[in-house]
DNA sequence: TGCTTGACATAAT
DNA sequence: CATTATGCCAAGC
């Protein structure tokens, strides 16, 4: 069982909604953590990709996939992030001014 | 225990 | 809007 911060910010990752997406500086902020957007990186690191998380709807402050060159999980976020109607640019990056999920506090 | 790295954000240029 | 520099906390060695 992961760290309590973990599963804060787990559960601001499942709040994104379908067809939205949600930058890591909102994860940390709904799950407490406001300026510490790295560690909600972190924690979706170590998540399983088997894991029931959205980790597909966080994407970096620009918009894009932060994920690095040598693993197919970034192409794999555009694929799924594509299933939710999401559109990308030609940069491969997505228009947060549309796309960017407002988070909600009486919501949940 | 201490230094370096990291799925980032913000301010300045 | 892109690039560069700095700050934050936690994981890895």
């Amino acid at each position: 069982m992961p760290s309590e911060t973990y599963e804060r910010i787990y559960a601001a990752v499942r709040r994104i909604p379908r067809g939205r997406v949600a930058t890591y500086g909102q994860i940390a902020e709904l799950a407490g953590l406001e300026g510490h957007a790295r560690q909600v990186g972190y924690a979706l690191h170590a998540l399983p990709e088997r894991s029931d998380v959205p980790w597909h709807r966080v994407i970096n402050a620009r918009g894009e996939i932060s994920l690095r060159r040598g693993g197919d999980a970034h192409e794999l976020q555009r694929l799924l992030l594509q299933r939710e109607k999401v559109k990308f640019d030609r940069r491969g990056r997505v228009d947060l001014g549309r796309f960017r999920w407002r988070a909600r506090r009486d919501e949940g």
